[in-house]
DNA sequence: ATGAAAGCGCTAACAC
DNA sequence: GTGTTAGCGCTTTCAT
């Protein structure tokens, strides 16, 4: 491995100052031309690259974001973290993505790794940040970082002194039960995820108002709660389409549980569309890779990406955002929802 | 924004000298008791954390390791990355991802970043890493930066000085021909991907080799070059079924190629696997996903993260790592594959 | 416009 | 053991 190159070396074969190449280098002031060539030339010929932490130690921006993410395997989180680093580039920005796997210890020190190597913002998606009820012990811990770091997440926690992009599931919800009212269902499943987590709470709760403002009857037993995963997809359907009387038309608490509805289905030659609607939420690629086409919630995640960093950037920069915002969701259809067989 | 708590605040409140601080903060050096209490007291009552950008120049490592990643959305990719943070994380690294995303200029601008951000080390994940033929530019710049931070990468990427984690598609290769051809198929596919690209090309020609060695055939219009999407899967088997005399096996480059395959196959009341045999490549989640579910090639990720960390690490302290090491997939036999319909 | 010099926050070699 | 001191490589006043 060779030595590195520093500014004091290109300095002084250009025969010039070292704050004249960090000059050059920053294009921070002006340089006259001649010497600016000249300092170029040996930076061309060494492909000299300034060492990042010298440069954020003395002007204290790191131009990294960091990104604690539940788990970048799920295709919703790998998309909105993709567009976060698309946005961040288009400013300068790189950065830097821990993921907290569902293990809160990981979780916490992946936090502490990432305010420790000072990065400008930190973003969280999922994990803790969307718990329904925060965790007073991490709140704090966040809290404490939050003070110094500008720090946006997509879920609640409350009680965090942080900036928040909420998704407006709600609506979301909403659409889909018009849209499925209006071909004429009327029993109505929503299946997969935990109440304990914020997004899927603020669903179901408004599943539940929904079915209340249309008149249909609350039967709670189309309501079932599951992991994310498609196995557990595959579980909601057993116990749904095991039921008596079991629903025309679920809705999946996301695309990875729809598709294991849609499977579990089709074992039981229950045809989707034609036998059962299905909808799914994040419009991951999932949607598209089965057939039919699952009918299913969009985010706009270049948007989302795009309004997550502005804001954390915003908040660096002192300017005014407000604390919470709100995301818009679309329903997005496809081929998986038909009118209901007549009975 | 709060100010930032350094090494000299802790110092004059606990009443030591700043290297005291840093010797417990580090571990690196016998501090007495009663002092050692008095500052981590300190350091507890602010949470004090050091400041990294600041450690790392100093000591000149970062405990950073940078990966260079083709699309963290492809689940593939998204696997190992996991890994290798966990990998990292056991040995006290943290992780730097880039994503190339299929634009040279992005690859070349991350690989950049990386380097400037002086990652102890880079691991690159496909891109540009998987051509087939290297781009004598990208080379030259990887060789710039190889010079001095180690360099690892699954592909080859001739002429340049890094190391290499060579995944053995042949042997893989081997074991599906051997497993198809004793259940009686005698006409199989390749479908999917592009001989462009090098773990592409590798598992064309065992392929066909392996046709060879079993005496059959070789006809080329068994053989379909494509994208590595669902969709392009899709097409892939409209040029396969289509065919006068359709394969009763195809072996899809990857498993999302597969999902395409079966999904089209499904629509044209195909079934797999009774009328029709599916193998994809990297046992991602998608081969549980769908019914029936895929058998794939596995590369033990967790190994294999293991050992691109373990390596980036030994060339980075200077021990002695071969440049070429190999991993051995494995066929995991799930449900897509049985013995061909008797003409 | 340019150079000298003082940090940024930490580690480590060196004294004591 | 512990403090003093000198950097790590860069940016940025402050002179000139």
């Amino acid at each position: 491995m060779n030595k590195e190159i520093t500014i004091y070396d290109i300095a002084r074969e250009a025969g010039v100052s070292p704050s004249t190449v960090s000059r050059v280098m920053t294009n921070r002031a002006r340089v006259s031309p001649s010497k600016r060539k000249a300092v170029q030339d040996v930076i061309d010929k060494y492909q000299f690259r300034p060492n990042m932490m010298a440069r954020r130690l003395s002007d204290t921006r790191s131009n990294v974001l960091g990104i604690l993410v539940a788990d970048i395997r799920n295709p919703y989180y790998a998309t909105v973290v993709v567009e976060c680093e698309l946005a961040a580039g288009r400013r300068g920005y790189s950065v830097m993505v821990c993921n907290a796997l569902g293990n809160p210890s990981l979780e916490e020190s992946n936090l502490t790794l990432l305010y420790n190597h000072r990065v400008d913002a930190i973003i969280q998606l999922g994990c803790r940040a969307d718990d329904a009820v925060s965790d007073p012990a991490y709140v704090e811990h966040v809290n404490s970082i939050a003070n110094i770091t500008p720090f946006i997440s997509t879920g609640k926690l409350d009680g965090v002194h942080g900036y928040c992009l909420h998704i407006d599931d709600a609506s979301a919800i909403d659409a889909i039960m018009e849209y499925l009212l209006s071909m004429g269902h009327r029993r109505i499943a929503f299946a997969g995820g935990f109440l304990s987590v914020e997004s899927t709470r603020k669903k179901v709760e408004r599943f539940i108002y929904s079915l209340g403002t249309n008149q249909l009857d609350f039967d709670s037993s189309l309501l079932v709660e599951s992991e994310y995963s498609v196995d557990a997809g595959r579980c909601c359907a057993e116990k749904l389409l095991g039921l008596p009387s079991p629903p025309s038309a679920i809705v999946a608490v996301n695309d990875i549980v729809a598709l294991g509805l849609m499977d579990a289905a089709m074992q039981r030659n229950i045809h989707v569309p034609q036998d059962l609607s299905l909808v799914g939420f994040d419009n991951t690629y999932l949607a598209k890779v089965v057939t039919p086409k699952l009918t299913t919630v969009d985010y706009n995640y270049p948007l989302l990406g795009e309004k997550l960093v502005d804001t954390a950037l915003k908040v660096l920069n002192g300017e005014a955002v407000p604390e919470d915002q709100t995301i818009t969701p679309a329903l997005i259809i496809r081929d998986s929802c038909a009118f209901p067989r007549a009975k």
